[in-house]
DNA sequence: TTGTGCGGATATGTATACATATGCAAGATG
DNA sequence: CATCTTGCATATGTATACATATCCGCACAA
């Protein structure tokens, strides 16, 4: 009796997404995705509805579901949100980090400065900003971060493996945060990791100006 | 073939929940709503999907909803981050403001010095805040706290009845926050809109500990 | 008396049937 | 020939039937 279809199905169309394979503006028809996958109608407007909520899909007229434009406008606008409420939750921090946590900073650093391989530097990339999130001791804040990050992860993602430079950019400011923090200075923790994000968006703004000239 | 039905129920639990009519920890059981509000399982299930998503419902065991329990905890956390979000918000604005909103926000003041009804003084609020909001141009960033703001609701309409005092605190501050935005200091805009927030937190706090002695 | 296990009751998960609204196309009419 | 209307096709919204897992109570045994 578990709700494992509709989970299951969610993530697919997630995955789906995130990974490029549905294309935006691409329409999401109950019917089709049903038979796709091989269940009924109703698990897959369960998670289409889901999709919805976390603004990988959109309705349109007929209310029928698109996979989400993302317009260049659009998505500055996530990396700036994203930006601010990261910031936001390393600088709280700054204060609140156990000492277990700061030595895992501190281990991540040095892990991040041993690694070459842009593959394996995205793995340490997310355990330093878990870290930190998790560091800040606010559920809810965090949870809006991971909101806000499941629609840039795509690009995200893209970008890391076109740009092996942007590797030692974010190696220094890493370092630079991490040092701001252990500081508990709030202030520069939060200025710092806000132009350590819009740094990685500016990369994706420059993939997008390319896509759409 | 709109979606009113299922829409109407997600707003009525809403509704209920935010006006305390509904208490924590109550179930929420498919076909009692169902036969409540005389429509079939179907509608009743989506509506409880999206109070989940909204985090105002829960599951328990049994897969079954509940009204979200609010510790004195999670109520801090939220108010931090409804701080946070607001803040980044308001520095935000503080650069992008139209001159339209700016005048505004100047006669929201106006309206707002010559109010003492505190039911009054809550719509007042509310234009102030919206536009600010709208003046950051950034839709993300304004959802995520739309979210945040959901979960507080219940609490910010019993504070503000019982409390006028905090009226003529609000004012000032709202004050503080106006001159902050026209003189385009987003750093102070946001350290006083963070303090705003709190403020309005102190009071919630108050009967909170009142409750759970 | 207490603990374990089985079975029924019940609630959720899924499938399907039916209702209804929207869009498109074809035909009639000016 | 253009435009409006009408009807059908199709997709979503809702209701209901069926499947299955969880919980609770009762009985039986140690």
């Amino acid at each position: 009796m578990t709700n494992r279809t509709a989970e299951n199905i969610f993530d697919r169309l997630v995955d789906g997404i995130v990974a490029g394979k549905m294309i935006p503006g691409e329409p999401l028809a109950e019917k089709a995705l049903a038979e796709q996958f091989g269940v009924s109608r109703t698990p897959v407007r369960e998670a289409l509805h889901r999709l919805e909520q976390s603004n990988l899909a959109e309705r349109g007229s007929r209310r029928a579901f698109f996979v989400r434009e993302m317009k260049a406008e659009d998505l500055a606008e996530l990396f700036e949100a994203v930006g601010e409420v990261e910031s936001a939750l390393a600088a709280l921090a700054a204060h609140r980090l156990t000492e277990v946590e700061r030595k895992t900073l501190m281990a991540i650093l040095e892990e991040g400065r041993a690694c070459d391989d842009p593959e394996a530097y995205s793995g340490i990339n997310k355990h330093f900003h878990n870290t930190i999130k998790a560091g800040a001791r606010n559920s809810a804040l965090a949870a809006t971060l991971e909101d806000l990050n499941l629609r840039t992860m795509a690009w995200r993602a893209a970008n890391f493996h076109e740009n092996t430079n942007r590797l030692a950019t974010s190696r220094v400011e890493h370092q630079a945060i991490t040092e701001a923090i252990l500081a508990q200075d709030a202030e520069a923790t939060r200025s710092l990791m806000r132009s350590h994000v819009a740094g990685s968006y500016v990369l994706v703004a420059d993939i997008l100006a390319r896509r759409e000239p």
